[in-house]
DNA sequence: CTTGCTTGATAATGCGCTTTATCAAGATTT
DNA sequence: AAATCTTGATAAAGCGCATTATCAAGCAAG
């Protein structure tokens, strides 16, 4: 039982030579202006297999200049209960690319300021130094933090759309707009012409992405912008209003912003009678689910979570990388349409 | 723009002192011999916040062998997709901890071999050591890599019980044996007198501990064991026929090691037309799930994994903090009761 | 016998931070 | 006025390893 562990100087010590032999030996670089002879390099080999020597990883990276560390910021706590199957995906798409790249991951959980809300801050000082970079995840209270960030020109990749006034970020993003163009392209060809959009109030990049796209979406099929037919709303009890009145103006289908808004909405049709694709064909505008009772699966489109956690490693190893501090690029991917049950013709109106 | 990161000697530049009175001041060292004015600390505060510093922790655990971050190491992929549902209360439990107690948390995920499997020591080097301690979970292949970490004695917790020959390791386990006694019990007390225990060939400790708790609950309700009764067995093949063995001995209730043994026997009894809980009853021997169809749920013991994520992280914590290298703790933590409909008297023989 | 090249290997420096002994200057006591 | 104490801070020595310029010795060529 051997109290300390072997170092550097002690291999060299029992080969006889200079520790930086002994390392030049050991990293195999022993090239160009530097020669070793056969022998010597054994005999090197034989004294740390002898002593069990191994090199403290702490003091290599710390004289290499990287520590070879990918942190994961989130702004909700990283394995939260509820978001659960929210982060999920992404971590898993992470966790592979870092293997992959030979990284590791560096979760930041000692940054909690109490309210649940992470910062990134503490005390004026960036914890996100720890790590070479950072991927950064999950719903920002403020832009504030990653405008500091930008610029003390700290490499980091957001995982979705983000924008930052006056200068440019990285991130890797599902393309909402495309997919929901392509949704709007599904609901024409089944013939509707009077497509209604649901959402939220927020405000989201990745919100605006699909509102967008239901604008592209319209025009592409030629049909009419409606203003009355976009519905943001969030209180429920003028939900079943605003229903009535969008089918009172003709409209035999909408597309729904997120998951739980079509959640509700699926409830109050169901309250209010109103069949589902039957009086009203439904596009969700997110990863679909289906019912309880499993009669009913959303039409819509999958978001390729894991893939976007995996190129945002990439993105950011790229960077990390470059020797130059290259530019800041963006990603966006595509997500896959999902034929579900609640899209149909419309009903031919008698 | 600042193309990197700021050192420690950039701060103490800014704040006109030397880089030894940032370094006392930023950890708080000011104390006893080392005297440092107010107005001066502050003034350091402020050129360390101004400038974002944040103490590289790979310097820092090279210079006092303390870095502030928890490896978790896990012998699969962290966020696997098939054991989901295991590993996640885990870390939530771990990560909730670790915010507590001002750790950041280090996966590593940079080991994986190639075959999937994941290795403590890569090149012989192990790779645990750029953490001040780490949480093992998970199977692993072999107790040779927990050997060698009992050696070069690195601090680290289990999570579920490990016996490694010769030497004592801290862990925190489910205390698989009281409650499997607890089950036993409620079985007897059901009107129970032969129970069988339906298991899988494996040796692992936490199946030990449910064995030796069926032994220990029969004893303590005064039952007689009969080795017949037990069943550890793997092929489905034969299981039909273990089965029918069983009942003709008389069983009426049947303690299930695992969920998947649970969930392929119910559908044995199902095959055979043994109706559950009438014809026998079953106690599961972990958390227990309910049937697809929802007509059924087991009754069993629900494990606290969260729980025991989170002491697995303080009693590391524990072990960190004490100047002495004190002995390795074990922590059983309790299983919660749960009550299913797979458990009833035993029909009355005609 | 110089000069110049090659071989074999190392001294020295730095990575960024921690820590302790030490010290100069002013304040207080004798 | 000399001795002592206190205050405020730092110089310097690592931690374990990587890297590069440099150097001594041997040897061939001029």
């Amino acid at each position: 039982m051997q109290t300390k562990r072997p170092r550097l100087t002690d291999v060299a010590q029992l080969a006889g030579v200079s520790s930086a032999t002994v390392s030049l030996v050991i990293n195999q670089r022993v090239t160009g202006n530097v020669r070793i002879p056969a022998e010597t390099q054994q005999r090197v080999l034989d004294a740390a297999a002898q002593l069990g020597y191994v090199a403290d990883p702490v003091a290599q990276s710390l004289a290499k200049g990287r520590n070879g560390l990918i942190g994961v910021f989130t702004f909700e706590a990283i394995f939260p209960v509820t978001q659960r199957d929210f982060y999920y995906p992404f971590l898993l798409g992470i966790e592979h690319a870092a293997e992959t790249l030979g990284y590791d991951l560096l979760l930041y959980t000692s940054t909690s300021v109490g309210d649940g809300r992470r910062r990134i801050y503490r005390d004026g000082r960036n914890r996100l130094r720890l790590a070479d970079g950072a991927i950064l995840l999950g719903t920002e209270s403020s832009k504030e933090e990653i405008q500091a960030l930008v610029e003390e020109a700290y490499p980091f990749v957001f995982i979705g759309r983000r924008e930052v006034p006056g200068s440019e970020i990285s991130y890797t993003a599902a393309d909402y707009a495309s997919a929901t163009v392509e949704l709007i392209d599904r609901l024409a060809t089944a013939g509707h012409r009077r497509i209604a959009y649901i959402g939220a109030e927020n405000v989201t990049e990745s919100l605006l992405d699909r509102r967008r796209g239901y604008k592209q979406g319209l025009a592409a099929n030629a049909l009419p912008l409606d203003a009355r037919l976009i519905c943001l709303c969030s209180g429920q009890k003028d939900e079943r209003i605003a229903l009535q009145t969008l089918l009172a103006l003709g409209v035999t289908a909408a597309v729904v912003e997120t998951g739980p808004i079509a959640y509700t909405l699926l409830h109050t049709c169901r309250e209010c009678g109103i069949q589902i694709p039957a009086d009203l064909s439904l596009g969700l505008l997110g990863d679909p689910f289906g019912d309880m009772d499993g009669t009913l699966n959303f039409s819509g489109f999958s978001i390729p979570r894991e893939e976007m956690g995996a190129q945002a490693v990439y993105l950011l190893a790229e960077g990390l990388d470059a020797k130059t501090s290259d530019q800041p690029r963006q990603i966006a991917l595509h997500c896959t349409p999902v034929t579900g049950s609640t899209i149909a013709p419309p009903r031919v109106h008698p």
